[in-house]
DNA sequence: GAAAAAACTTAAGATATCTTAAGAAGCTCA
DNA sequence: TGAGCTTCTTAAGATATCTTAAGTTTTTTC
């Protein structure tokens, strides 16, 4: 895909939600950054702050938190058509404690957070699309903490085949099982039970 | 306290955070409206939509959900000088599934969703700080989901105590269990072991 | 101030989940 | 294609947390 046809994905996503005119469409193009990640490689690392919104165009990433004992704790997953970041970092500008990382080979469009910020003030609309991005955001973190108070493990798991089916294909179960907060040997256990 | 020093309160919290004119002060407290609730007493219940956002004048409350099993999970607790409300069904217009009750009799003040939008537009430094208090309302549900997958009951315990000393002296220990996510019994052998 | 209600504690037995360790299966890259 | 790495599975024993039930303490109410 060329850097064309993956600005009109974005253009695209963001006109599922606002409307955008040609002069918003083109001060919105004139700040997109383009990267592109290896399977494995880093966006983000602990320390490091993170000052772009991320969007993936094709591939997948997740965002991890590495605690005391070594272990991960998946935190988002995403594919195509998502963001991904340290929305922590991102809002409050501090320092990431998360590892931002892609699970295969990685497009994303980066929107920096300076630029992104002055294009709020001449295109509300692309203020707006961020405002309600971050506020499912919020809604979707509140859920989980709900979830695993109300839910064991396995009906955490289910629904989260159910929520996620595209992302579950694509991810190695052991960050699965990292994103709902039990062992892999767990989660195979689980599964071998309820199959 | 009457009327005035209630709304002088929240002016001192907004200048915490933002500052604000004569004017701006002005047309806040025009849309300003005040509630009185009784120990137990309901601010919201499952099916109503939160349509204001409530400041803690006075008393402590408390949101909770309360599952299948009739098991209440405590999301947010708050007392003089914070925020209390259902923030998912306040920015989405859903219907909540959440109960917001006093825990005391409590006094507060509530802005209308309506009219606090038309302020943010004259107003900017009052959008800034709600803005602001959105984003800090992610970071601690995010810190929630880290510390529960990766903290024991003890450890979260612990933390909170450190980070809510003067609330979680007024708030029954039934209900820090809940907030935890721990049972009661659970909680009362954990403190007699570390004791 | 007594009775009732609410909150807290204790303890025994049950269950969910983890740890460790080893082997099997699947993928990747020379 | 094969060797080496990564991921998944299995199973046994350990641990954290829950359930139930009963008794105690504290708070509320009349």
């Amino acid at each position: 895909m060329d850097f064309k046809q993956q600005t009109q994905l974005l253009i695209k996503h963001l006109k599922q939600e606002v409307s955008l005119n040609k002069s918003a469409i083109e001060k919105l193009t004139s700040i997109i950054k383009f990267k592109e990640l290896n399977k494995k490689e880093f966006l983000i690392k602990p320390g490091e702050t993170a000052n772009t919104m991320n969007f993936i165009v094709q591939g997948s990433m997740r965002s991890y938190y590495l605690d005391e004992n070594g272990q991960e704790h998946t935190l988002q997953l995403g594919i195509e058509e998502w963001w991904i970041n340290d929305l922590y970092s991102y809002l409050s500008r501090k320092k990431s404690r998360m590892y931002v990382q892609a699970l295969e080979k990685t497009h994303l469009i980066r929107l920096p957070k300076v630029e992104l910020e002055k294009l709020y003030i001449e295109v509300p609309a692309i203020s707006n699309f961020f405002r309600i991005k971050i506020q499912s955001a919020y809604v979707a973190v509140q859920e989980r903490v709900i979830d695993s108070m109300c839910d064991d493990a396995y009906e955490r798991y289910d629904k989260f085949r159910k929520s996620y089916r595209d992302i579950e294909q694509r991810v190695p179960q052991y960050i699965i099982a990292s994103y709902l907060g039990v062992t892999p040997e767990f989660l195979s256990y689980l599964r071998k039970k309820h199959s």
